[in-house]
DNA sequence: CTTCGTCGACTACATCTGTAATCGTTTACA
DNA sequence: TGTAAACGATTACAGATGTAGTCGACGAAG
């Protein structure tokens, strides 16, 4: 469980592309994020130096270009984020924020579903 | 269900104590939030008043100040953050989430004992 | 009435975020 | 061997966000 910077949404897509498949250069990266966001390879590139910036990210060269992969791992940075968003919204506990997803009818009958089995298992 | 704002981190400190009591003054809110935020009476102002703009917050006169109060629940502006959450970072789903906090023992076992309880209510 | 404190309105400003253009260098092809 | 294409580096810029100062009106206190 490692310390890991904060990502913000425009961020978190890259991330994300990187975590599904990496090492990978800026242009592969901008191939496949560019047109479902409307990005040009300015965007791309902007966003995986501030990634860089913040250590999420390392790069090494290859040719002349680079490669990049993640340098914090998916799972701890969902931690991170999940902690401060319950902090923030919930009080920091999880239970409220299932019992207003319930509430609010956000979960399908198969997430109950899902939910049940994973507690049943840890219980 | 109604449509709500993005709430900003200082903002939601603000809706918060809205939530808790009201309608207040700024100078009510500013005693409550100023201290443990380090924040001047200037501050809670600016953000009264982007709520306001945002039509998170209502205000009526009262005399020279204004008396806020929330325009939109709690668990309204809950479920939306929780709903956009989820999404960046899950995939849109709770249970990749319930999954996480799991295997990363975030939860303590009263958490999982009250998730069961909302489960099992649910079924 | 004058003065002073209080309130909201308006303005300020640095940083972060989203999005992108430009510039200088390298490289591959003509 | 010159030149266009491809890269990374640097710079840009508007809008959001966190934090706060200033100004003018107005009401209370003398």
């Amino acid at each position: 469980m490692k310390r890991t910077p904060a990502i913000t949404e425009a961020e978190w897509k890259v991330m994300e592309a990187l975590w599904s498949r990496s090492p990978r250069t800026a242009q592969d990266l901008t191939d496949e994020l560019g047109p479902p966001n409307g990005w040009t390879q300015a965007t791309v590139k902007t966003l995986l130096n501030r990634l860089l910036r913040k250590r999420a990210l390392k790069h090494r060269r290859q040719g002349k270009a680079y490669l990049y992969s993640p340098a914090v791992s998916r799972s701890d940075c969902q931690a991170r984020e999940a902690r401060t968003f319950l902090n923030r919204v919930f009080g920091g506990a999880v239970s409220p924020m299932l019992a207003q997803l319930v509430d609010s009818k956000s979960l399908s009958p198969e997430e109950i579903r899902e939910i049940e089995k994973l507690i049943r298992k840890k219980t």
